[in-house]
RNA sequence: GGGUGUUUAGCUCAGUUGGUUAGAGCAUCGCGUUUACAUCGCGAGGGCCGCAGGUUCGAGUCCUGCAACACCCACCA
């Protein structure tokens, strides 16, 4: 065994440890030795065209962190990793990138071409970001890693299509349907896009309120003027009495040149104080006005293309972008004097997630997935499902945003005109059409569009696995933990949800754990053009993977976001250290390390009380780990390892001497713990004690040994409070660290106790000579202080101010006397002791004889000054 | 407009089912190189627990209202 060197250098040691670790084949369930139960764990595919940023860090780590738990208990675990295509991201990543390289769109390449090209890129990437999610320590098998474009995945996706296609009701409804619809459209992407994939962005508009024509009755305000070409009603409140007596009136205008049959309608929505409390409807460009239209059978006029350009049949308006042709048509307006005002607005503009394109409602021909299919209903089977709880969600209270958004859930627009991405699985020949995974044979032609993309990921827990026929299949489904930013909820473990629950008949996961999203130290938004983010591969560099790891998981809770900033992080390199150093005292203390070390007998009281406390945070870790308190596991082995071994056990063993027992089992045990937490120094230190060859990612989790030592605990405690007592008292009195001083303890019943560990306190406190005794007078020149029943005399010859101690005494006193008659007037109270719990009632008590009784030694004091 | 969360020390946050005189880390201040560690040790200061009510013997903790901030959803054209 090789003396450790003074600090840990992460550098040092870190790509060698994750290669042994991969050598060692354990990331593969079946090289586990002798394992009972399993884990699965279906890591969140990335999209596989960009790199690792910190979020995704702060995921693989609680990931990770479960499964080398897990892996520690003996149980098979599995966590496999893997690549989204991310359909119009990657599309628009990947043309941008052959326009700057190479001059060209990607209608130069042609779809097939560009569709090969941009598969390559993908798995390029892919395979960069692995090596990525290795620095994180991510202990995935790679050896299953999937990507969501692979062939077998496509084809599992393919055939929940056919068959969501092929579920039909009585009345002819299919749960995948095609239909004209008004849908969000991206001109840039030239695509559809879902609901969830529009944002919105406050901006200043102008609102116009204006009048049809001179023969129209009143006036409507909009801010999009060049969709009123489209208008085929003016919706008004039937309550507006205004308005009531045009309800059902249809007029004939000419707006602007252009013929249009508009019909007053009613309808509860429409606000009767914004605007001039008429509204026009324009079903082709509006999703609410579609909706009113529907109702009212009103006809749609398509007024914006898909290049959003004004279509033909709109006179001087025909072929204008739509921008353009806003202010043509507010223009015509101004100009035949039908304008009546123009404000400034503010209101939300919706863009396009990928591209902020401003987003164009229009009506289309678009695939649809029936939320609510008479055969099956995904919105009510999936409430079903998170009501139950058959899926766990963590945190509780997100359980509750499932449902309202399982509530307000429209149907799903899966179709997206682009060409990265699996194509849709419908074929035509003239009239016909017939979907099927594979072409139906010569003459038949396949639908141009493909997926959205999370229409692919909302299948990964059975995908991956080989549905339905797979060997992983039926040995790892459904999965134990799924983690996701809760950013994704709406997107991914959602959909995730009703496509699994439709498919596989069973939930996805049996828990649905929620990270937050990582933001800066101010609690800003981490972003490139801020120049603010923490570049995950940078800091690790810089501060080691393990430092990384605890910042992003001690003081983290689920579904809150974590501000992080690089202070955090150093402060946890510091403590790898401290680790390191632990683990390197305790190299130098003890003779023989032996891994199979049993629980020792505890020889002293620092030794009954340091295994209490081990035995204390076995518990706490185990199970706060098993319940998803991953920081709250972090604190209580952090407060162990620092607070109750460094600062305190370790100082006493150099005292005591003779631990080599105690100290071989308690870091076997500590470091045990910290595995999952910091794979890296602990494995390192591991090797260190003993040997290559002994690997700590494997090694059985520590069980906790139930039997409690409150005596002990009481008892050590008493030790340090004097302890400290005493060194607050030198420092107070500014003695030299290097000057050893004189005490006398008065210490009643507990005269033995501190006799018995005498040495303790000398050497803790840095004492020249200690007396202890039942009962002892105050000496001259001396200060005292009450701890619990002791009274604590330390010589300060020739410090002593005795003014200044005499008023100290008295304003403790003063406090004291405070706090009991709180106490008193508590316990005085009949309704007190009457109603609250014996228990509680005790203790009140015997705090007040403490308090009592060190007022009357405080005074003791005093008298004697 | 609807919803969720947050509000505790200068900063970042714990505070488990209501029950000690409310805690930690970082930062600050003082002292210090005791043979694991200065990426360290010892000590100290610092809090009307957002505001106002209520329930209770007892509220940081439960209820109601309000405010500020953050985010999500819907979107009044």
């Amino acid at each position: 065994m090789s003396e450790l060197s003074k600090n840990y250098e992460p550098k040092q040691y870190e790509d060698e440890i994750y290669k042994k670790w991969e050598e060692s084949g354990f990331f593969v369930p079946e090289n586990l030795p002798n394992t009972k139960g399993r884990y699965v764990n279906l890591l969140p595919p990335p999209n596989a065209n960009g790199e690792m940023h910190v979020g995704h860090a702060s995921g693989y780590v609680v990931m990770d962190l479960l499964g080398r738990y897990h892996r520690m208990k003996g149980e098979k675990v599995l966590l496999l990793p893997g690549k989204d295509h991310a359909g119009i991201q990657s599309q628009v990543v990947y043309e941008k990138k052959i326009k700057k390289e190479r001059g060209i769109s990607r209608h130069d390449l042609g779809r097939e071409k560009f569709y090969e090209e941009i598969f390559a890129f993908c798995k390029d990437r892919a395979q960069y970001m692995r090596s990525q999610e290795k620095k994180i320590g991510l202990s995935a098998d790679w050896n299953r890693e999937k990507f969501t474009m692979d062939p077998d995945l496509v084809n599992i996706v393919l055939e929940t299509f056919v068959a969501m296609y092929n579920e039909v009701d009585k009345k002819g409804n299919r749960m995948i349907y095609r239909g004209d619809r008004i849908i969000n459209w991206c001109p840039r992407c030239a695509t559809a896009l879902s609901d969830v994939e529009v944002e919105h962005e406050e901006q200043i508009t102008k609102l116009y309120t204006f009048k049809y024509n001179q023969d129209f009755p009143f006036a409507i305000s909009t801010t999009r003027p060049e969709t009123k070409l489209g208008d085929t009603a003016v919706a008004v409140n039937s309550k507006d009495k205004r308005y009531k007596k045009y309800i059902g009136q249809e007029f004939k205008v000419d707006f602007v040149g252009v013929p249009l049959t508009i019909k007053v309608i009613a309808d509860h929505e429409v606000d009767m104080d914004f605007g001039t409390g008429a509204l026009g409807v324009t079903p082709a460009h509006s999703a609410v006005d579609w909706e009113m239209a529907q109702k009212n059978n009103l006809p749609i006029i398509k007024v914006i293309d898909e290049q959003a350009k004004i279509y033909s049949g709109f006179g001087k308006f025909s072929g204008m972008k739509a921008g353009e042709a806003r202010v043509a048509v507010v223009e015509a307006l101004r100009e035949s004097g039908l304008l009546e005002k123009e404000e400034d607005y503010p209101n939300n503009l919706s863009i396009c997630e990928r591209c902020k394109t401003p987003i164009e409602p229009l009506v289309s021909k678009q695939w649809f997935v029936n939320v609510d299919h008479a055969n099956f209903s995904l919105k009510k089977a999936a409430r079903k499902t998170i009501e139950k709880e058959e899926i766990k969600i963590y945190p509780e209270r997100f359980k509750d945003v499932m449902l309202s958004w399982i509530d307000n859930v429209r149907d799903w627009c899966i179709s997206r005109q682009i060409w990265w991405g699996p194509r849709i699985p419908v074929w035509y020949k003239g009239e016909e059409m017939m979907a099927s995974v594979d072409s139906p044979g010569a003459g038949w032609k396949q639908d141009e569009d493909t997926f959205d993309t999370w229409f692919s990921s909302g299948q990964w827990a059975y995908s991956t696995l080989g549905y339905p026929n797979g060997k992983d299949y039926k040995e790892f489904y459904p999965s134990d933990t799924m983690i996701m930013g809760r950013d994704i909820l709406p997107f991914w473990a959602f959909r995730m949800i009703i496509l699994s629950l439709y498919r596989t008949g069973k939930a996805p996961f049996k828990n649905l754990y929620f990270t937050g999203l990582v933001r800066d130290e101010k609690g800003q938004k981490m972003s490139k053009s801020k120049g603010n983010g923490i570049e995950p591969i940078e800091i690790i560099n810089k501060y080691g993977t393990d430092a990384v790891r605890l910042s992003l998981l001690i003081g983290n809770t689920p579904g809150n976001d974590l501000n992080l900033g690089e202070q955090k992080i150093a402060g946890f390199r510091n403590f790898t250290n401290k680790l390191w150093n632990i683990s390197r005292f305790v190299l130098l203390s003890i003779e023989n390390p032996n891994i199979d070390v049993e629980r020792p007998k505890a020889k002293t009281l620092a030794d009954e009380w340091i295994l209490g406390k081990l035995g204390m945070v076995i518990y706490h870790t185990t199970d706060a780990l098993e319940n998803y308190q991953l920081s709250f596991a972090g604190e209580k082995l952090r407060e162990f390892t620092w607070d109750d071994l460094a600062d305190w056990y370790l100082e006493i063993a150099k005292i005591e001497g003779g631990k080599s027992e105690m100290l071989n089992y308690i870091l076997n045990v500590i470091l045990k713990l910290w595995h999952p937490f910091m794979p890296f120094v602990t494995e390192q230190i591991w090797e260190e004690i003993y040997g290559a060859d002994k690997m700590l990612m494997v090694e059985k989790w520590p069980i906790c040994h139930p039997e409690r030592s409150e005596g002990s605990l009481k008892q050590f405690e008493l030790l340090q409070s004097i302890i400290i007592g005493i060194r607050s008292v030198r420092a107070d009195k500014k003695i030299e660290p290097a000057k050893k001083i004189n005490v006398v303890i008065s210490a009643g019943k507990q005269a033995e106790l501190l006799e018995e560990n005498r040495e303790i306190i000398e050497g803790m406190a840095r004492l020249e000579s200690l007396a202890i005794a039942p009962k002892v007078e105050k000496p001259d020149n001396s200060v005292g202080i009450v701890v619990g029943s002791c009274e604590v005399f330390i010589d300060l010859a020739g410090l002593i101010d005795a003014t200044k101690e005499k008023a100290r005494l008295e304003g403790e006193i003063k406090a004291l006397e405070g706090y009991v008659a709180g106490l008193k007037a508590k316990l005085t109270n009949p309704e007190f002791s009457q109603k609250a719990p014996p228990a509680v009632v005790e203790k009140e008590r015997a705090k007040l004889k403490e308090a009592e009784e060190k007022i009357e030694k405080i005074k003791g004091q005093v008298s004697s000054i």
